[in-house]
DNA sequence: AAAATTTCTTAAAATATTTTAATTTTTATA
DNA sequence: TATAAAAATTAAAATATTTTAAGAAATTTT
């Protein structure tokens, strides 16, 4: 939990009773593979940091489960539409190994906002870059084929490749698993 | 100009000092069709506020013109990861009608933030808001086929349809303009 | 208003991707 | 460890999309 507090500290500068309140809100959970984070239909309630381990977001379409997007250590999760509006989520969220995370619920992160205006700054700064990372994603996606969605997985998230079974990052490239396997012969 | 300041404190109230400082720091700037407000290899310097008009964000693959977004009246304006990297752009921004912006350069946006933390609060939702329409961009895109992506782009953006022609609309939908000319007909 | 340019449409052939199905490999379970 | 279940691979046929090209329609420029 240290390390999620470093993290935010060196975004923005904490006072000493943020760190206090965060320290003592902060809640942890762990996960066995397949549990579920959150499931399709329910709200988006708590904001996740993921301390060990790696998770998938995904949704359904057609009865096929399309993958939007993979989390592992260090990163922060919700669905962000469902999180953002607390309104009912097309997403799901389920481990891809064992986790644990630590997470806060929505209710309190507002009541931080509220309680400590410092903490906008760093609420600022972190929905930037997931937001950067979200546009990347949309610029590696549109306009390129299949291999170059692949290549560019590969080469910017080469873990990815060795952590996440390729029938998740088939529907994450927007290609069937078939489709998947061949490209992978090819390079 | 009195409209965006009021957009703004609906998001969270500005002080009147804060009120003060970006009334007399916003600029204005017109566009004729066709021209830039960014080009790419330049930095994304300004934040923008479309007042009048309509403008598009592209890039480019293998010399065809891929576009990412249209940003009509009331829109906020940025190549997202060149502005919050400051960073050199991959992509373009040009009219596509005649349009009358504001816009603040990054390094003011910057001061504000610091000289007038509460409006820490205001960029945090306003990147919150465009962050889930960009997540809502990947959710229609991915997974779906061309004729679903374009049924999506109809109901929820039926103005871009009548007000975009159809060779952008066809790549941002990552499809051809020859597709996008025979599903038309097909509906 | 006429000419020039750009955009849109239509059709046919070429290519990329999906679907289906069978086999092998890997992983999970008894 | 053996067995069952799930995931990955391979091949062939089916479908979706692109490419190319030519003509029609719309828009811009002179």
């Amino acid at each position: 939990m240290e390390e999620l507090l470093q993290h935010l500290n060196s975004i923005n500068p904490l006072s000493e009773n943020l760190i206090n309140y965060l320290a003592s809100n902060l809640k942890t959970r762990d996960l066995r593979k397949k549990d579920f984070l959150l499931k399709k239909g329910h709200v988006s309630r708590d904001i996740y940091f993921v301390n060990k381990g790696l998770l998938r977001c995904f949704y359904l379409v057609d009865d096929k489960e399309i993958s939007s997007w993979f989390m592992k250590e260090g990163d922060v999760i919700i669905s962000v539409e469902s999180f953002f509006q607390q309104a009912v989520s097309k997403e799901s969220i389920q481990a891809l190994e064992d986790c644990t995370v630590y997470y806060i619920t929505y209710q309190e992160l507002q009541y931080t906002y509220r309680t400590f205006p410092e903490f906008n700054a760093v609420g600022r700064v972190l929905t930037e870059r997931y937001y950067t990372l979200s546009e990347q994603r949309l610029y590696s996606i549109r306009g390129h084929k299949a291999q170059e969605r692949f290549n560019f997985l590969r080469d910017n998230y080469p873990e990815l490749i060795l952590r996440v079974p390729s029938k998740y990052l088939a529907s994450y490239l927007g290609i069937t698993d078939v489709h998947f396997s061949n490209m992978k012969g090819n390079n």
